[in-house]
DNA sequence: ATAGAAAGTCAACAAGACTGCCCTATGGCG
DNA sequence: CGCCATAGGGCAGTCTTGTTGACTTTCTAT
């Protein structure tokens, strides 16, 4: 009693999804896509010994310019030491630009410079385009169940981290 | 620059979920889901020195019971001697068997012993209850989409490894 | 003015991935 | 039979990225 759960909406009595079978496939797929979705900006990394923790920061502070470390500590959900050897390379090699805070001298301000910018953008769009493929093969339907979903799965702290995130400036 | 990418194509309309802005918040649920999906396992694994990798490889011999190193490594995508430490520490620790094979006496065939499968299923129900909550959460269509979109973003081999999965004898 | 909290940095260590190389045992084939 | 390929294991060394602990600088409240 396996494949015939395709689930056909509506109908109360449809928990077929909820199979241990169907969580299974869920989890599967979860680790599948996951090591993909990494694949892409990996390969560019590798080139110049950066690693994806140097992506991921250069990600949220380009989304969020001027944001302190440890804001970003809580959105990347590392420790800061763990953060901080990232950010000395990142730094020293001129793609992030650290501020001291105007309201409080203690707190760093983080800014990517042209170059980090361009970066990040050389690792984004390596993403984007995998994840442009399986969105336009799926169709917005189903990226519309695919968000809700990964939200759905968060931690609800988390979840917050990411619904804010929305109104951030878009500038770019 | 960032084409705010509206309309365009003759048809258009309908390819606003394909912005940039769409594809970010895509890449960025999967960075926070995929934390939080490999969390509740994890601090499981933390307490009996093992790590994501052991769960790794429980789940798939688990998955198919008498698979060889050869398969179980490609699945899970890493070096022999990267997973070769873990298999090591997993059949000293008891929980799986590792085997001659039967056609080829140079393979291995893997096997969970009782303590294996126990410590899988704690580690599988661990995430399964995530993945059932956001499932429910969702509901059975978004589930559909979400699958949709997972699947359009593997590779095409791990695409196929994937589907091939679907059949396998289902024990439990 | 000073004590304590907060932000950030430095140092050392561990997990888990990788490569490269070498080894044994087995299987397949001319 | 002999040769070579394949399956698997082991050892050494590296890299990234996470961890804790201890330290400095800066701010704030008493």
């Amino acid at each position: 009693m396996q494949d015939k759960a395709r689930v056909q909406t509506m109908m109360g009595e449809d928990l077929l999804f909820l199979t241990d079978d169907q969580l299974r496939r869920g989890i599967e797929a979860m680790f599948f896509a996951y090591r993909a979705f990494t694949a892409d900006p990996d390969i560019i990394l590798a080139d110049m010994d950066y690693g994806r923790a140097h992506h991921r920061a250069l990600h949220f502070i380009n989304r969020d310019p001027g944001l302190t470390v440890t804001s970003l500590l809580a959105v990347l959900g590392v420790t800061k030491q763990s953060l901080n050897r990232v950010l000395r390379t990142l730094i020293e090699d001129g793609l992030v630009d650290s501020r001291i805070g105007r309201r409080d001298r203690r707190e760093r301000q983080l800014y990517l410079t042209a170059a980090g910018t361009a970066l990040e953008r050389r690792l984004t769009e390596a993403q984007r385009a995998r994840m442009r493929l399986a969105y336009r093969t799926a169709g917005p339907q189903a990226v519309a169940g695919f968000r809700q979903v990964l939200e759905a799965m968060m931690d609800p702290e988390t979840r917050s981290q990411y619904q804010a995130l929305k109104d951030l400036p878009e500038d770019r």
